[in-house]
DNA sequence: GCACGCACTTACACTACGTGCAAGTTTGCA
DNA sequence: TGCAAACTTGCACGTAGTGTAAGTGCGTGC
């Protein structure tokens, strides 16, 4: 406490000293369940166990999530609306497909992927996550669909919501089919070079997209570096 | 019963009295759900009222289904299963994208479509559903991704696991995205006008896929008929 | 036709989930 | 300092889902 005065914190709407308990807590939560999750592996704790290892109540962790696979996805969710940040922030005027290759690539960072790559390896194995990363990402389609259908607005022949919809859903799938495949590849591994093989799946997968799947035609798409 | 002998159902394997109860008692238990998904509305009923309702025990519910979700999805597989069976019929050099087109095609079908439709018309403004159909379609996905793979083991450049993954997510994406417009705009309509209209979709999906979303060189797929 | 074995159903018990409620505690504000 | 609102907590309750052991119906070999 150096300033007597009201903000010691930079940062923009001064957070009250409330909102960073809730944060603090939300935090805790996920910490615990994480480490449970690598200490006991997945489907082996409870509720309780997380509250007890967070230093809270049961009570109060429903108070921050509807279920343990929430406390979890919450990492999902955290590096999804990462990426829909980044989205928002490419030139309105861009191809869709550009700015969702440069978004992705913009998350391809080990500070960002980290968490999700140690989650998504201590899940692979067993169906217990599935549901709510399921979710996660049908959530992030959604966003993908609303930023679309804002630029498109004004593009003739696209205005369809098909378009927006069809467009929407097939980024997602290919943003997904390209982490598959590196975590099928690299599993935890996050050095340089692996990031690089990211990078590059996540730049094919929009290439194949752009290109309509279309194999003679797309030259540098499917081959690897 | 032209036949004295054993075989009165020329079906094969001849399906003895066991697989009938089994398959009766499913039958009872989706019934059951679905009327009281009628009758309640999602959410308002439990997995007794369900095993009341279908004359069995709760316990012998849950020998069934995992859940009242995984009831009431089994409708979504059913259909779903349909389909893959249908892309499994299709000539194994036919392009991926005109398979898939006339599988979905075929499934435009009053008879194949009916339950989904009240289905989804049903749990359409609630979230409740959506955990076991997102876990539907994505099992749909995993069987796109194989029938994939098997195709275009041989083929040139398409050999990547990232091809066929993306393939097979977009090729999901794009059904579903159709089958979403029509139900916004049609609700429960099983009408021929609207069953075209679905056709359409499903036609128009797949094409804004294989043209890569081009929307200047996509000539018939935008605008309605 | 009869009896044995297996598949299936059922009741019971138990753990865990998720929520409403009525306290108690902390924070923001006058 | 004192009050009001936000937040935490313990308690109670209904429901989900599972293990287990006993009962019932079906297929098979004798």
């Amino acid at each position: 406490m150096p300033v007597p005065f009201s903000s010691p914190d930079p940062e923009p709407a001064v957070p009250s000293r409330r909102e960073l308990n809730k944060a603090a807590t939300r935090q805790a939560i996920t910490d615990a369940a994480l480490g449970l999750l690598r200490s006991k592996g997945p489907g082996n704790f409870t509720v309780e166990d997380i509250a007890d290892a967070a230093g809270i109540s049961r009570r109060t962790f429903f108070n921050y999530f509807g279920s343990t696979d929430a406390a979890l996805a919450s990492i999902v969710h955290g590096f999804l609306d990462n990426a829909i940040q980044q989205l928002r922030l490419r030139p309105a005027d861009e191809p869709m497909l550009e700015s969702a290759q440069a978004a992705l690539v913009a998350l391809a960072d080990p500070k960002a992927i980290a968490p999700l790559a140690e989650l998504f390896t201590l899940t692979q194995q067993s169906p217990l996550m599935s549901h709510t990363e399921l979710e996660a990402w049908d959530h992030c389609r959604a966003q993908v669909f609303t930023v679309a259908r804002e630029r498109l607005a004004g593009t003739p022949g696209a205005q369809d919501e098909l378009y927006v919809h069809a467009l929407a859903g097939s980024i997602i799938s290919c943003g997904k089919a390209a982490m598959e495949v590196w975590f099928n590849r690299r599993g935890p591994d996050l050095s340089p070079a692996s990031l690089a093989e990211l990078r590059k799946l996540l730049i094919d997968a929009m290439a194949l997209l752009g290109a309509g799947f279309n194999t003679t035609a797309s030259p540098s798409a499917t081959r690897s570096s």
